[in-house]
DNA sequence: TCTTACAGTTAAGAAAAACTGAACTAGTCT
DNA sequence: AGACTAGTTCAGTTTTTCTTAACTGTAAGA
C-alpha cells in the first residue's frame, strides 16, 4: 500500500497556510518572506502534486476553494508540528533539554565533582539525567554497549577499542597504614588490602609498588574505599587510596607517602555525535578543574 | 515567534522512518527506492536542518540515537498524515468523494433530470451534494457569490460577467389557454399569466409574443409553473410554459402551438477549477441528453 | 473610454537541492 | 592478511526553487 507519497515540502504547506490567512497573495508572500512569484509557483506546484484543484479565481484574486479544508487542515497541522519540532530542536541544541546518561567512578562523584553535579542538576532541571556509579571497567562496558553516553573513569591501562578518552585530571595515590610505620622503607610495607583484580587503579598501584620494591601480598579486596579504610583500621593490612578518599589520617589509619597518581579521563564512544547536554556537563567538569 | 521553519521535506522524513524500521540503511534505501548514497546524503541534510545530532555510529552501522524519539515521532506522524492526504486526494480526484453545490431551475429537477439526479446520488453516496432549486437569476447570483459551484439554468439574455455558460439542451415553450381558442391567431391571445419580471424565460416569451403580434397584457405573475397552470385553469388568462411543465392539456388548460424555445445551459464561474465531482455530474447530465 | 493600478502569472536564468554511479573509508569476517 | 560490507564522499547531472522582469486580466478613476 506504500505507493510513493507526494513529496510536499513544508515550505509549500506554509505557503498554503499563509495564503489562507491573508487577504491577498502578495501579503501572504511578504509574510513568508518570498516574492509573489515564488509563492504563486510554489502553490501551483503544490496543487499539481496533490493532484486536486485547490484554488478558485474570484475576480482577479484567488481563494482557497471550499471543499479543500482537508488539505488546509493537513497543512496547518504539519506546519504546527514542525514548529514544535523546531522549538524542541532549539532547546535541545543549547542543552536546555535532553537526555544524559553519565557514568562516574565513586571518587569523581563524592570526591571531585559533588558540587558540579549538584549545580548542573539545579541549573538544567529539564535535562533527563541518569548517573551510574561503578568501577571504571563496567562503566566502559556500559559505554560501548550504548547504555551510557559519557564516562568519567580511570584511564584504562591500554586503549579500548571504540572508545575515545580525553584527560580530565590527575590525582595522587597515597599509602595508608595502621600507624607510623607508613614512613618506613617500602620494602617493609604490606600486606595489602586492595581494589579487586581488573581494577584500573589497582594496576596503577601494583606497578608503583613493584617499582618501589615493596612486597605485594594481598589479604583483602573491595571496590569500596570505605571498606578498604575500615579493613586497614582493623589492622589487617595496608592500602593505597586516592587522597580524596583517604580523608587524611584517623584512628588506626595513617597516611604515608604519595606513591603514584592515576589519571581520570572523560571517555566517550568513538564517533559519537556531540550532544549538547553531554557537552555541557563535560564543560562544567573541566571548568571546575581550572 | 515565526522564525523560519526548517524546510524539512516529506522525503527526508520518510528516510528517517525507513531507517528506524530497517536493520541496515541499505535495506532502508531499497525500501524507499533510492540509492544508499541518496539516503545517506538526505539524512545528513535532515540532521543538518534539524540542527541536532540524530544518529550514533555503532560499529560500522549507524543507528537512530536514543533521545531523538521526538524527531522520529514527528517524522512518523507527518508521514502518516501525508499518506492520509494522498489517499484523500486519490479518492477526490476520481470523484469518489467531494463537495458538490449545484443549483438548478425547477424544470431541470422535476422535468428533465430527476432520474439522473437520483442515480447520481445513489452511485456516489460519499459526495456531499447540495441542490438549490431557484429561478435562473438567483442561481447565477449564488454562482458568482461562490455559494454554488455549478448551475443549470436558462441561458441569460446577455452574457453575465464572470460566468461561463455551455449549452445543455433546448426545450419548447407552448401556449396554454383555457380552451380551444389557443388555436386562434396570436392577435387574439391573452391576457397573460406569466413568470415575473426579470425571469430569463419571461424575456424569451415576451420577445416571441411580440414577434407574433400578440397583445401583451399581464394579469398575474408567479415563478411557479403549478401556480400559472392553476390560474389559467381558473380562467383568468393564458400562459406560456415549457412543455415539460405543461404536462399536456387538462381540465381548463388547453395546449396550443409552440411559439418559442428556451436554452438551458450549464453555468460555472469563469476560471473555476475543474472539480471532479462537479465534472462528473455535468457529464451525467449530458450523457442523459444524448 | 482611456488610463492607471493592482493581483497574480509566465518566462528566463541563476542558485540550491537531490540523485546516481564510482571511488573510498572503516569495521567485520574468515 | 584478504575479502566483504555498511556507509560516505565525490563528481557530475537532473530537478526544484527562487528572483527579476515582462505580461495578463480585473477594477477603479477621470
Amino acid at each position: 500500500m506504500s505507493r510513493p507519497l507526494p513529496d510536499l515540502s513544508i515550505r509549500q504547506l506554509e505557503y498554503l497556510v499563509a495564503v489562507a490567512g491573508s487577504p491577498t497573495w502578495a501579503t501572504a508572500a511578504a509574510a513568508v518572506g518570498v516574492s509573489p512569484s515564488a509563492l504563486s509557483q510554489g502553490l501551483a506546484e503544490l496543487e499539481r502534486r496533490v493532484g486536486v484543484p485547490l484554488f478558485d479565481r474570484i475576480g482577479r484574486r484567488r481563494v482557497v476553494r471550499p471543499g479543500v479544508e482537508t488539505v488546509l487542515a493537513h497543512a496547518r497541522q504539519v506546519v504546527a508540528l514542525t514548529g514544535d519540532l523546531a522549538e524542541w530542536a532549539d532547546r535541545t541544541r543549547d542543552g536546555a533539554i535532553g537526555r544524559l546518561r553519565v557514568g562516574m567512578i565513586d571518587a569523581a562523584v563524592v570526591g571531585h565533582f559533588p558540587e558540579v553535579l549538584r549545580e548542573f542538576r539545579s541549573q538544567h532541571p529539564h535535562i533527563d539525567m541518569h548517573l551510574a556509579v561503578a568501577p571504571s571497567g563496567s562503566l566502559l562496558d556500559g559505554l560501548t554497549a550504548g547504555a551510557i553516553d559519557m564516562v568519567v573513569c580511570v584511564q584504562p591501562p591500554s586503549p579500548v577499542r571504540g572508545i575515545d578518552t580525553v584527560p580530565l585530571l590527575v590525582e595522587d595515590l597515597a599509602v595508608y597504614g595502621p600507624d607510623e610505620r607508613v614512613d618506613s622503607p617500602p620494602t617493609d610495607w604490606g600486606p595489602w588490602v586492595m581494589f579487586p583484580e581488573g581494577s584500573h587503579t589497582r594496576s596503577v598501584i601494583v606497578d608503583a609498588l613493584r617499582n618501589l620494591g615493596s612486597p605485594i601480598e594481598i589479604v583483602a579486596e573491595s571496590h569500596q574505599p570505605e571498606v578498604l579504610r575500615a579493613v586497614v583500621g582493623l589492622g589487617l593490612g595496608w592500602t593505597v587510596l586516592p587522597v580524596v578518599q583517604g580523608r587524611g589520617s584517623g584512628p588506626g589509619l595513617t597516611r604515608g607517602r604519595v606513591i603514584a597518581c592515576r589519571r581520570l579521563v572523560v571517555a566517550k564512544r568513538h564517533g559519537a555525535a556531540v550532544v549538547p547536554s553531554v557537552d555541557l556537563l563535560e564543560r562544567a567538569l573541566r571548568r571546575d578543574r581550572a
